[in-house]
DNA sequence: ACTCACGGGACAGCCCGTTCTT
DNA sequence: AAGAACGGGCTGTCCCGTGAGT
């Protein structure tokens, strides 16, 4: 099966391949700066292109950051999310996903995305909003359907709720990482860590239950 | 018994009296807006005042946000969490706190300034995120104090470290609030209810111990 | 013979004395920053009064402007002009009159102020050239007549022309003051007094001609 | 031979050009107005450019500024100075120098750049201050290398102090200008003429001495 | 006699987007 | 495909002057 990037090798064009240059310069920025405290000439820095060489690929700054977020999305998923394909336990699977996100930080500069993006955006940007809750979405469907194997397999309570773990898990993250930016201190993120783990092991079936 | 408004009509000078009133109205602007996404014709408009005006009571734009955002956080710990002052028995207390976070809404429009603040303020305006920083650590004082009341008096568990439990909890509320703000949708705040009122369950000394 | 001092004193009211001590503290400020890029707060600064007090008393800032600069011009004649009144012989009193020009600064800060506002006044402020013109001719008054006094006297050769000897000084003195700042250096005053000295010297009647 | 236009047409790309235009338009307006009391306005409208188009070729007013006030010095060395490049006899030179200054107008409108940007520049604008000394310099040193030549071939005096007699000459110039602005009336610049003719006749060697 | 409070306008600088040129 | 040139608009800040209040 060949990688990602070499089918995009093939199908590319040379101003394809510049486009998708432009993007992974622009998402660090985007997602330091904030979709909207991101100027034209911080993008042209990143980047080394002129504006009207950026205009040539993207109809707007809009456009670029909508394209930079997913990008950033797609980064974060593929470090946090993809290596965990092959883990076949459904507990274990959650339990690494939790470490994952704790251990690893954000592959694009700036942090975790979504938390950039579902605060910057305003409603005068309602498409940015669009793409962080699909990228929400993605990961609470992985998360919904590990629990959901593991309550097939009987390694999670059935009376469970995936949905609502999958908000608890993500929740919980995402509010640790904002209490790190603030207080500058990863201590609460590690706090984050104890309480999912715990928060697991009410999942497992009562042993006097059973 | 006066009216607060009376009193404050008496300490206050005409001068001081619209700076509260500048402070009152600029502090949703600004919540919602973002504290950089918020320009000063955007306060003019809020206030009533021209640009001449605003400036006789603040130095800048920065320092009306500052104090903007105090106020907001103040009017938060007012609603959120002095109600709780009367609450005597510590689990009870914590249990209210979480469900006033999850029922009442913020008091000034934009949601929660922390979650806010913590992420609009890049590093070109540290004074806000001290600011924020200030908030999260009053409400993490009342946690910790509150759990290790609770420990003193053996409502909860003496293995449990009070600024742990802390931390989970704001983490657990705010990132709820990030999810509910993407997906449009309260439901992550209830399910963080929920996974914290487990918390609190985990918190009380094993039965099997007494 | 009453000072100046004193009959002010007597004649002025409570008011009137406060008008003469803004203007005693905006002089400096106005002959520094120029009589144009001096602002109301700088003269609220320099008075300890607030706008309003300052509009009492003068009904523009251009008015206060056209007041200190006068004070202006008045000191440095006191302190360079008046000590020459006991001075009989006119060629002494020449150079005496240069002397005191290179050695004693100005009684104001900023320097000379026929030299600052000849030339920050700009046509937009007709009225601060006009004081400044009487200011020169007050200045070329002086010098005319002790020229022309000298000439009586004989120690003047009588095909000297007064105005033009007065505008020479003049010059010379002006010129290098506008040198030594440029090239924050003292050496174009001495040269001034140098070549001055020597104008004198060639002033005096021919020897060979007596 | 082609004309000074048409090289430059060549040599220039089109930005370069209109960066030129910019500085010939604007020198005028800062000479005249001030470089302080010139706005950006001012600017747009002597140049015929919105301030997008300005700030394209220019960081600053103060850049501006900058190379405005340069292109004033050039443009009056090059009228004033530049011609007594073909005289061989130094002191026919120095007084040819002389001549031109009182006998030709500042090529740039405003009058001297030199005894405008002297007084104007405060020390908030160190840089338009040394250009200025600059532009003193490259004149001192003119003449003070043409004394010195004058002296070599005995023309002039041998105790005759070069830097002196420079800034003779230039202090009475400049100073005669100041009283010309103040008086708006040219008698001033006659009688600095005739003061310096009678100094170059006194650097002529005693024929005593001969 | 003086302060406080406010209005309205101007300033320099930066922004995003378009067009012309190569 | 990319760069250079330019337009027009907006930002935060500062300005001078005026009236209400003391």
């Amino acid at each position: 099966m060949k990688s990602e990037a070499e089918k995009l090798r093939e199908t590319m064009t040379k101003g394809e391949s510049t486009r998708q240059e432009i993007i992974r310069n622009a998402a660090p920025v985007f997602n330091q700066q904030g979709y909207a405290g991101t100027s034209m000439q911080d993008l042209m820095a990143a980047t080394g292109l002129e504006k009207g060489g950026l205009y040539r690929h993207f109809t707007s700054k809009q456009q670029l950051a909508a394209e930079a977020l997913r990008y950033a999305l797609r980064r974060v998923a593929e470090t946090r999310l993809e290596p965990l394909a092959d883990v076949q336990d459904p507990m274990e699977k959650l339990r690494q996903m939790i470490d994952a996100f704790v251990d690893r930080p954000s592959p694009v500069p700036g942090g975790c995305p979504l938390l950039n993006v579902g605060v910057d955006a305003d409603d005068t940007n309602p498409e940015l909003l669009r793409i962080a809750a699909a990228g929400i979405r993605t990961w609470k469907a992985l998360i919904t359907q590990t629990v959901k194997a593991g309550q097939h397999s009987g390694a999670i309570r059935s009376d469970a709720l995936p949905s609502a773990v999958a908000n608890q898990i993500i929740a919980s993250l995402e509010g640790a990482l904002l209490i790190c930016r603030i207080e500058k201190n990863r201590q609460p993120l590690n706090d984050a860590r104890t309480a999912l783990h715990q928060l697991l092991k009410d999942l497992q079936p009562t042993p006097s239950a059973s």
